[in-house]
DNA sequence: CAATAACCGAGACGGTACGTCTCGTCTTACG
DNA sequence: CGTAAGACGAGACGTACCGTCTCGGTTATTG
């Protein structure tokens, strides 16, 4: 039998099968570009770098992934997957003061920030990436960011003819603003300030 | 004397003199480099393609910057220069819904605005580039952002105590954001919905 | 001895059984490797182009032979069996002007002599399959050459005390020299004159 | 124009000038691709282990050579210049003797006889780069294995209607027959019988 | 007449070398 | 001394095969 194997399934090398790919091959894949990205920046980001220190071969990367950002955007979308919850307590200030400063910490102090920072520089030189990266995660994070509202507006909350797309883009552009344009520390002052503002707007209009 | 090459610049070679460098050949490569992002994409930007369409010798590029994004900055800022000039009626909601809508064609519709996007999305990549494009650019333009809100408090048409700062932030950061992250549309509707949003929180606080 | 695999199964596919080859496998890999030799050249026989156009598996390949070079030795000496017959009709001059003339023919028409010349080259390059294409061929065919003439040294048609493998290398030698070296055409006025200069050695030795 | 590069080509380091390729990335590829050769065998030679064991880039030899054959080729022809010379007693028999005694040497002895016998190993498997090699050396060396035959003739010492060309194959084929197909040791008593021959021969014909 | 064992096609894997591309440096010759 | 030209060392690119390994299926022999 193969009970060494079945016994230790992570440990065991993995040199192709029948139906599918290794999985071992595509996490150290992942996990190299993460690391590589956040120790030596997007330049140190080669392929070459990323088969060497991931102990895979090139072409094992270039089966599965057309580009090393398509590489980072998977690396970044397992890492992101939980870590942009979106908080319910009943009451949209405290949701939103939440919301942005857990936001905040996402993207200026994780290494998924990093990457998404890369990801989205990427998407600056790039309009084909930038679709790709939408239509990936973008979309998906604008709906999150809608969230909060929403529900606010659903519970009576908030008035009912809410431009909520525009009043999103007034809470977290200023956060994008400063991540990606001055690179200003975004501190709760700040978030604490747009959330303000956005309910000034709101209970007035 | 620079007589000849300003009087016909196209027909005389440049090989060299011994006065000083050859203002054709920046000129040449300025051009190139942003010809050369607006028609082949950032990618399309290689010091070997911007020597090879300004009729330079790559070291003559070498000698005088160090970098592409070097070259992109340099013709960006000489390009930008003129485009964002800071109106003055007198009355700071029509300065600023001007000021918006003319920030907002710079970005979008110019080619300047694409080279600027070009060089934010290096900044990204590349931490120390972000730091000369913030001290060569963007602490400048900053200031401009500033400057209609500013004026206006010293007339006395808004309260003195205003944080400016973040109140830029928050009339401008939405539209970088939308410049930069959504692809969305940025038409006067939502800039002036940006001022709106300002003058409202300004006259309360 | 292969006679069993030769003798035994059949036509049909064989997908696998207990104890045995499949002899459909075989040669299936030993037409393509031939067929691609002839078709592309030496640089289009490669394992995997032999496992695709041979329908098989290439770990059936490496089960079975271990470089492509053994694949075509083997190949080589199926097709080579029947080609080489040794002429007997009791005269040597017209026994050798045969003899020579046939293997002149093999060696610059059949398609094995297409074969053969590859491997001639490839033991150029690598010393130890030199020595296995010699203990698999060429010493026999060497026995071969020798043949004709020792048969008429035991007819008493030739001195016995003739140096028979000088001879036989100075009338097969010109041959494979024009074979591999000049590339000069090899038609039967010259290997008559071949089979002549030797007749003359040997009357007079 | 190069009488620079001709006048101290050895010493100084060549990184590149307008007009002309590096003398000393020339020499030290021809002699990397020769050593590897002798010491590692043909497999051992491939580009990379050229260019890292010459000191020089990939891009470099591509610039000036298409394969490693031709480079081999090159350096084969550079070292063979002056190893092949032809002698001239006066005396036919001497003379051929002489000859062929040293072009065994060459061939079986030299490094450069082991570099042509991986050149002629290439050309079984390349009609392309047979020609080459035909038109490169093997073209002029035939003139030189006649060149001993066509003096004596010219001096009245053989007859003027001899075949020399069939007579210089019965003379030489015989030796690369060993060299190439069978692997026998190539002594002075098989060459001395060789020229016996053909001396009986021409003074019968 | 099931269980087993050897062989089959398929194809993913870690690698090596390929030939191409661009980088940034260096040397030359000209003006 | 700045220029145009362009060869150079360096090294990443994406591709082609290498030889190894696992997988699931097929069949003949065995228990």
């Amino acid at each position: 039998m193969r009970s060494d194997d079945v016994a230790d399934p992570a440990a065991r090398r993995h040199h192709g099968n029948r139906h599918g790919r290794s999985e071992h091959a595509r996490r150290a894949v992942l996990e190299a570009a993460d690391d590589l990205l956040v120790e030596k920046g997007f330049a140190g980001v080669t392929i070459e770098a990323i088969a060497s220190s991931a102990g895979v071969a090139k072409q094992t990367i270039y089966r599965w992934w057309s580009t090393k950002t398509d590489i980072l955007l998977d690396a970044f979308l397992q890492d992101a997957a939980e870590d942009l919850a979106v908080p319910d307590h009943g009451e949209v200030g405290a949701d939103l003061r939440d919301y942005l400063s857990s936001l905040t910490h996402f993207l200026t102090r994780s290494d998924a920030g990093a990457v998404l920072r890369a990801l989205l520089g990427q998407a600056q030189h790039d309009p084909a990436f930038a679709a790709v990266l939408r239509a990936r995660f973008l979309d998906e994070q604008h709906d999150r960011d809608r969230l909060v509202i929403e529900r606010a507006v659903h519970r009576g909350q908030l008035p009912a003819d809410l431009d909520v797309p525009a009043e999103v883009d007034q809470l977290v552009g200023p956060i994008y603003y400063r991540l990606l344009v001055t690179g200003d520390r975004i501190d709760e002052h700040f978030t604490d300030r747009l959330v303000a503002a956005f309910l000034q707007r709101a209970g007035r209009s």
